[in-house]
DNA sequence: GATTCATATTCCCTCTAAGGAATATGAATC
DNA sequence: GATTCATATTCCTTAGAGGGAATATGAATC
């Protein structure tokens, strides 16, 4: 069943805070870096586990790998992306990722969801 | 996280049956076997997981093990099992242990959530 | 074409889940 | 107190996830 793949990737604290931080809008590896601080291979891996079930798009820019939500998700994938938004709403960890994004938002605003210093 | 205990209930299809099936009201194990037609061991096994992680509550009646969802459920947990009964709604395979649970609801209506023929 | 940069993959390890067969538990009944 | 019934637990095997270190890939630049 789909709803399965779903909530297979769902249940792991990286993946939530990764589809948490797409919410906000595309972006690439490196950003997922720095808003969440976590090692490359981590993001990478979790990245991929959830491309390979659909809860991720990607396409690569230059030397970046853009990630971004479905643009067309299915019935269950929308439920659940909205349900996920709202119970980590009030999470610190998950604030705090949207907090550093936030600080990212200018330098986004003019080179797009690519690029690293 | 919490959430994160919810989600790996969710992600087993045998689990998320057990879940859907117990929307309609409490059951006992035997009328879980008998709606799902899974072996006793395993729906036990999934039943004790769901409950080590607050999915759901039990008691015992005589010899019968009566399983319902909690009486006080998290914010969290209200809406991942409100999304999951709307996402599963068209399902054949959860149409069909409902339409199993139909058929003894007389028999519950008289003896209760337990007691097997 | 060699280097650099961003990202992906491989390899290794540990841990947990899932299923089934067999057995244990605990309440009720004779 | 032995048996029966509903349910839980144990033991075994297999499969997959997750993390990190090291390495590979592929585009861009010099």
């Amino acid at each position: 069943m789909e709803l399965v793949r779903i909530y297979e990737c769902l249940c792991e604290p990286t993946r939530l805070r990764l589809l948490h931080v797409l919410a906000a809008g595309p972006l690439c590896v490196c950003h997922f870096q720095a808003v969440m601080r976590e090692p490359q291979v981590k993001i990478s891996k979790h990245l991929g586990y959830l491309r390979t079930r659909g809860l991720v798009e990607c396409e690569r820019e230059g030397n970046w790998m853009i990630y971004r939500l479905p643009a067309k998700p299915s019935r269950e994938l929308r439920s659940n992306l909205a349900c996920l938004q709202d119970c980590v709403r009030e999470n610190p960890v998950f604030r705090r990722d949207r907090a550093r994004l936030a600080k990212l938002a200018p330098r986004l605003a003019q080179t797009g969801p690519a690029c690293c210093p």
